[in-house]
DNA sequence: TACAAGTTTGACCTTGTTTGACCTTTGACT
DNA sequence: AGTCAAAGGTCAAACAAGGTCAAACTTGTA
């Protein structure tokens, strides 16, 4: 396993069952002994807003970077259709964070999860003209479906 | 024998029985002494959808290659599949009884079935060009997920 | 032997990760 | 207020995977 997602799993140890937990940038980075910066890489890759985390910081003596783990209660699928409503496009990565999301709330199943994942990938929808835009549709009509009780 | 069959027969080797394996491209080709994409070529020859394998694939640093065996040839979602591969286009009826059927036999539950249709429903992919390409795709990919053991 | 199919290689491409040099903000202490 | 050390931020370059494609080579077969 690679050194940032190592660190990931760190953060998410620590945090645990947790919704907030506040570290230090260069302590982190010295006990990877890693670049401080690689930690901005994880939290920008790894911990951003559609897998759930909010990331407020502060600079100047005394301060530090605060991970805040959104509240999964408020319904996450209205919440992702709201999201939706606003992109035109859809890009690959962001499909991956938001199904992965709702997998990890439990509002769609793992084997869910992957069905959702096969429809808006590249080998599904890489030969078409727009794919940003069809995948966003899809994962629309998804979100439409999931809410049909 | 030549060495794309022996790199075929050392991978099967090291995946014994099991269902999951993960290799490094350029370690096995360094190992066999071969251009790494000859790694490349072995899959896509040798660990085929039709023989039973599915290929994933990370790249940059921590990345890898898995390969997963999938479900034997006997089951309604294989059928599916092979009947698939004959076609250029799926179109949104065929689809329908498709779906249908799996969730006939039990292979998908309702809800599974649900979200496969507004995969691939008209509202999704209405104003793609192609569509039928595209849906045709789309319910292939989701077979192969559905495939997964 | 000639042709087709299968194999092997190498040049070039895309994506994800790691590092380091340089920049900005903040609080504490004159 | 002015200074300055102690945070954290940015960005581009280097590195580390894997992908693609076509040309060259080999093998099997009519």
């Amino acid at each position: 396993m690679n050194i940032s997602s190592e660190i990931e799993q760190f953060i998410l140890s620590v945090l645990g069952s947790g919704d907030e937990i506040t570290l230090s940038r260069n302590e982190l980075a010295q006990y990877f002994s890693v670049a401080p910066s690689q930690i901005n890489y994880v939290l920008s890759t790894r911990f951003t807003l559609s897998k759930g985390f909010i990331v407020r910081s502060k600079r100047g003596g005394g301060g530090g970077i605060t991970l805040v783990r959104i509240a999964g209660e408020d319904d996450p699928i209205a919440g992702q259709l709201k999201e939706l409503e606003k992109m035109k496009e859809l890009p690959l990565n962001r499909a991956r964070d938001m199904a992965g999301r709702l997998a990890d709330v439990k509002a769609v199943t793992q084997r869910e999860r992957d069905i959702i994942l096969s429809c808006v990938s590249d080998s599904a929808l890489g030969g078409a003209e727009e794919s940003g835009v069809i995948r966003r549709n899809i994962y629309r009509e998804i979100l439409i479906a999931l809410m049909r009780k």
